[in-house]
DNA sequence: TCGCGGTACTCAGTGCTACCATGTAGCAGT
DNA sequence: ACTGCTACATGGTAGCACTGAGTACCGCGA
């Protein structure tokens, strides 16, 4: 992956899932499978579960194992009360953050 | 400074310097001002020549010594052929992320 | 029955970046 | 001398995404 996406992704990829488990609990691979459809093609699989362990132990999601038809079973996640805080929160920085540069690109161009 | 700001400036702080640059050369610690006005007030000092190294050793940027009236002599950045093309890409890639993110931000509230 | 592809999760190690704290140094005004 | 502002430098830390490899379970066709 392109080092400029990588660095850009540090902070935002875990508002990103965040803000997907919003709409309806998921497990793993199917954040990475919806990731992928979003145009985020080159993140690797192993970068969405460390990161969905990471919110678990922050205690942002609970988690539930599910049996699933095909393959192992499934660890599927549900935003609480603490992760649709820290989602809010994240809007806030986002805006902030969003906000400033979206500035310098209309001038400086 | 809140844990989320900190990761979120990461690739993207070094875009925000760069295109301050497209201004007009300037030096660390005017950067460093002009950053606090423009919001970010709780970016220190040794974030800013930090990553004014990096930008350098890059190749990004062009260098020259200038006497300062008061204090020591100042390292005057100048944003080249090079640190152009890194902006260039900076836009694409942050124009990629904002507006996948935005998409998510209005169907999500 | 054996391999293959799709599903689903895990983990050790690496590199990059922003942060913190501190230090150096020049100059002006008191 | 002391304080305060200007100006730059640096060593150590923490957090995050990436890489690459591995485990395991299932169904299907050769």
């Amino acid at each position: 992956m392109r080092r400029q996406m990588t660095e850009m992704l540090k902070g935002t990829l875990e508002g990103i899932v965040l803000a997907l488990l919003t709409r309806r609990p998921a497990y793993g691979y199917e954040i990475t499978a919806e990731l992928r459809e979003r145009g985020f093609t080159d993140i690797a699989e192993g970068t969405v579960y460390a990161l969905l362990v990471r919110i678990e132990q922050k205690g942002l999601v609970d988690v539930e194992k599910v049996p699933s038809e095909k393959g192992p079973p499934r660890k599927v996640f549900t935003l609480n009360t603490r992760g649709t805080a820290e989602l809010d929160e994240f809007w806030t920085t986002w805006g902030f953050i969003s906000d400033r540069i979206e500035e310098l690109r209309k001038r400086g161009h």
